[in-house]
DNA sequence: GACCTTAGTGTAAAATCTACGCCAATTGCT
DNA sequence: AGCAATTGGCGTAGATTTTACACTAAGGTC
């Protein structure tokens, strides 16, 4: 036990929270394992690092080769190392959480992704995952919904032109609240971090929103200087009420 | 390569950013390696996990084997991964902040122990440490500087009573910002997460201020309902400037 | 053209944040 | 005893931000 060789008898792997909104829903990329241990449950999709390659590589590598996706929004979240997290020996987990538009996302010919399939978050989190992933699931969302607070992330989970509604709706589903719909126009609007793009939306059955898109520069330019995003909830009681009722209808 | 027999040949540690506050100044606890790799350097206590050990449990180790010290604030930070960051092998690492009481430290007889030495932090952060521990001390420190921010987790570091102006001398070192004086003692004190004891400072060479101590049941109280903290860093200029040339000299 | 649906907009009151200066209490020195 | 030096402790007015809230506009469908 002392011996220095012992301790290199571990492995670590990479897992990979995707996230994506859609039809005002946020969204999750669970696999249905094939293999055992836990062969036919749902897992977050992973996969064991190489010798020699760095964590964040693999957690790319892993995403890419189930969405075809590079470059796309990448965070380390939290590592989960219980000494009997896996059945087969000591394996930790570095979890990552990544943010994808879901407009973007085809499904790649590879085995991996054959089973995939996007759940609702809530769903999920009702779902018996393999190995510790509901913990997993359950941090991440909990780091996305604080990220969403401070950092403009959201964007990430938007296809390239949006309208003011949509973007609120995507916030109120990661922060399960609801917002005031002026104010929320009013802060956004304020920041200067979207391009009116003097389109509108075509083919709805209702007056036609305004589009936007996301201005990149600025974003980099607040994250620099280090700024905050936070969004308040609606603080009146019956309204918060309406909403908590919407979600259980 | 594709055996997965060949994934079990690697380890990882933990290491553990053990800060303390001390004289005004934000203090890291560092010790002086006395083996190779990097034999003589400065680094950030840390050791193997046990193939049997939690990685929470391996941290907690290493801060009581360091300081004697047990049950104190340790928080996960960020996992170090890159391939070539430890000569011996594929070596990752958590790393762990923790915050102690000063005066609650005693140097523990162990051969560990014996060459560790409290550094300020910037100090600590110009010299060349051992391993990638550069890094790791950045991001520690940037994490507790946000941590602060928005959870009450300064009292941490402070002795069981305190001053205002020390707690505010707490902030500004953590924030490297130069606070107003009563603006700082109205937030904090309408916060009511400070008990006043009634009892004054003794055998300082001016007027003796008041001590307070910190009211863990409000706290844990605010934390589970999710509250801020945030502190606002005065905007007047010259108030800045004046802080700045404090800081240089 | 009636009706349905979602888009888009302003304001007043309340709360919070910011800047700012002076007297009080103690020690130590003469 | 008196004075100098040091830090403690306190209130307010103006600016800014946040919050609550309701109606008209535009387009599609039938």
């Amino acid at each position: 036990m002392n011996e220095v060789s012992n301790f290199f008898k571990s492995a670590f792997s990479v897992d990979n929270i995707i996230f994506g909104f859609d039809d005002g829903d946020l969204k999750v990329l669970l696999i249905k394992r094939g293999a055992d241990p836990f062969k036919g449950q749902w897992a977050l999709p992973g996969d064991l690092v190489y010798p020699n390659e760095n964590l964040e590589t693999a957690a790319n590598r892993v995403l890419f080769e189930l969405t075809g996706l590079q470059k796309v929004y990448l965070e380390q979240v939290y590592t989960f190392g219980a000494v009997d997290r896996h059945p087969l020996g000591r394996v930790i987990t570095i979890a990552y959480f990544s943010l994808v538009k879901i407009s973007d996302f085809v499904i790649t010919p590879s085995s991996f992704a054959q089973k995939a399939k996007w759940h609702s978050v809530d769903k999920a989190q009702e779902h018996k995952l393999a190995f510790d992933h509901n913990d997993i699931l359950d941090k991440c969302f909990n780091t996305l919904k604080t990220r969403v607070r401070f950092r403009p992330v959201g964007f990430e989970l938007l296809p390239p032109k949006f309208t003011l509604t949509e973007l609120q709706h995507l916030y109120e589903a990661i922060l399960r609240t609801k917002l005031d719909k002026r104010n929320f126009r009013k802060k956004i609007l304020s920041m200067n971090l979207l391009i009116d793009l003097n389109e509108m939306q075509e083919g709805v059955p209702h007056r036609p929103a305004k589009l936007y898109s996301f201005d990149k520069k600025r974003y980099f330019k607040f994250e620099a200087e280090g700024f905050s995003f936070e969004l308040k909830e609606s603080k009146k009681k019956d309204q918060k009420k309406r909403f908590e009722e919407l979600l259980e209808g």
